[in-house]
DNA sequence: CGTCTGAGTTACGTCAACGTAAATTCCCAT
DNA sequence: ATGGGAATTTACGTTGACGTAACTCAGACG
């Protein structure tokens, strides 16, 4: 199988479109674990995992630290009955904030809207008065 | 008229509910241009609109420096023709900026959404689970 | 054997919008 | 004169997620 493909840190970087240093930072900040076979890094299924899960969580608006603690809820022991509601929590929480992102940025547009009839106003009548002016 | 009257910083903090730092910190970046009196800066009519202007944009998610472009181009010269149609075109950009974001945003969540209910389902059979071992 | 490539480490740089601390100066009231 | 309370300047600190040198090391190739 290509599951449990070993890759190299430049196969990773083409695979998910992300640079060595984002590969090591993300192992600096104890996000990936991939195996150190002499200097070498490589990566495994789980890394991959890991990975699509960290990118998803970016586009989330999570940040590299709640990522990591929801990871590490994820892949933690057996009794997850305590850490798997917390980790629903977390998301909880961050959907209601992603909400009210959302609606405020909703009205800002409104707002601006508001404001750009404004401008086009102005710019009709100033329009009209270069054309009187001619 | 109350419409003329000078401000010290202290006023304009308590009227704008900023701090002192942040506006010495709009004047070095131009955005304000109160007098100097001795030492003392004194706000007038025209710093308090472009303040108000400035936390306007702010909400707007526009960046300082791309509010200090259009406050100058704004409240310059008097051939506002293009100045202004250009204004507009910028407020136009940002604008589907932030439509786009706010795509994106609704996007996020929905996906964030989906993961829940599979949590959902998730805690829910472990429950069940937990209770038939009990 | 030389060198080229790819990977590695270390560590400083970046960007935005201020926060914060230290030292100084200013005017005013006691 | 002497505090006291503003306001000032200068300049380093903060946060997050990497970018970007600079230098080393290990195989592979010709």
């Amino acid at each position: 199988m290509t599951d449990d493909h070993i890759m190299t840190i430049r196969e990773m970087c083409d695979a998910f479109d992300v640079t060595p240093r984002t590969l090591r930072f993300y192992e600096a900040k104890e996000l990936l674990f991939p195996i150190r076979e002499g200097q070498k890094r490589l990566f495994t299924k789980r890394d991959r995992a890991r990975l699509k899960l960290i990118l998803r969580g970016k586009r989330f608006g999570f940040s590299l630290e709640e990522i990591r603690q929801l990871l590490d809820l994820y892949h933690m022991g057996d009794q997850q009955q305590t850490q798997l509601a917390r980790t629903y929590e977390i998301a909880q929480q961050r959907l209601s904030d992603m909400e009210a992102q959302r609606d405020e940025l909703n009205q800002a547009i409104d707002e601006l809207k508001e404001q750009m009839r404004w401008g086009e106003k102005m710019l009709a009548s100033m329009d009209q008065n270069k054309r009187a002016a001619e």
